[in-house]
DNA sequence: GATAGTTTCATACAACTGTTTGAATTGCAA
DNA sequence: TTGCAATTCAAACAGTTGTATGAAACTATC
């Protein structure tokens, strides 16, 4: 019951600036501040800074989890219980690069939280990431049914430079951009997505099939 | 002058630490009681925490770059200028790889000091960083030699790409290693600097010409 | 062996951290 | 209104942090 406003309060007030000066720089006293609440109301709220850190970033990871989830299901479900190895990977690095990437007056707090995640990696939060296997592992099956004929390693190793490409691309979009002095366009979202994403279907069927078309030839 | 060996073992110590328990939470004073020398001894000879660990990154980085350039000039050289780009993207992405993969036992601490900067990343750390871009600047200079016919933009992408899939797989060894119940063998270095050196060489090669033969043909 | 410069040491300092406390206030139900 | 629980608040707490101090111990030079 009661107003929940305070809670609320606390948690936009939390993201933003968690999103702008990081985790290592920001007190509870700096979001209290932030948010016009007691000191005292963070733990009575949360129980602790650490759960307070949890309960925002697990918000918005199942939130990104979902979103990765039903694109895989939708094109599974328009394949035949198999989608194309493209779509797979758009599914996975998709929404991700999407919520974080994009010209930077328009991204939401949310991503820019979920960028610093990315970055810093602070206890609370490295916790719950060890629990996204589980989550990894659907689309490692997705990935095993659209191409039978790879083996798990091959598999394995693919899923893992596409997120790789994906969140280093995110982590070092700033230097990207200097390093390239502006040719490499970090707020052309579905341009990355498309490069990621070719990028990592090719290294999932070199030397097996055309990069188009997954297939189900010959075996390793 | 002097013995100098309070500031080796204060290094000494700090460099075990950190790799160990990572930045957040080693105290000066875990680092001096390790290296069995006096609290202030650590202001005393580095100024200050800060200062210490500047210390610690930057003579480990300019290791590894000196590692890197000095693999990337043998082979221009041995090229006449134009090294193939397999064999930059080696240079690249090899020295990192070995340095921070393999055996866990006979991992170096330098090693091990590393991937918890790549994955902490703390303010002097962060700082250090930023200057390291002159240094990319080189090795995207030699892959334009190799790839003449590639606009920036692509070449950009490569070696953002390359970097992606060689951090990233040094950051998440330990998840890689669970999510394919070991089916991936981390240990296998050059197994892995092949993957990642032939996967980055495809984005860079693609739908111009063979993987294999770094060209000077027909424009874009 | 006295002197000057460097290095070590125990200790204190000042600032900041997340958390707790217990009293005041609020909101709502009877 | 009364009573009771939920919430807010100011204040203090307990712990830790990096840093500074000034005296002691050492080292090498003359």
């Amino acid at each position: 019951m009661a107003s929940d406003h305070t809670r609320t309060a606390i948690l936009a007030a939390a993201e933003r600036l968690y999103a702008d000066r990081g985790f290592g720089d920001v007190t509870l006293r700096d979001i209290v501040a932030e948010a016009n609440v007691n000191l005292a109301a963070v733990n009575y709220h949360f129980g602790s800074k650490d759960e307070l850190i949890a309960e925002l970033f697990v918000t918005r990871s199942i939130a990104t989890n979902r979103e990765r989830l039903r694109e895989l299901k939708a094109a599974e479900e328009q394949g035949g219980g198999r989608a194309p190895i493209e779509v797979i990977l758009h599914a996975l690095v998709g929404p991700t690069l999407r919520g974080c990437l994009g010209p930077e007056n328009q991204r939401s707090t949310a991503a820019r939280f979920m960028i610093r995640a990315s970055i810093e990696s602070v206890p609370p939060i490295r916790r719950i990431k060890n629990r996204e296997i589980d989550h990894l592992r659907k689309f490692a099956g997705a990935m095993r049914r659209s191409l039978p004929d790879r083996s798990d390693i091959d598999i394995y190793w693919g899923l893992n430079f596409a997120l790789a490409m994906a969140h280093h691309t995110i982590r070092e979009s700033e230097r990207l951009t200097k390093l390239s002095e502006g040719k490499c366009d970090l707020d052309d979202v579905e341009d990355v997505v498309a490069r990621v994403v070719s990028v990592a279907t090719m290294a999932l069927t070199a030397g097996r099939t055309e990069a188009k078309a997954p297939s189900r030839l010959a075996a390793r």
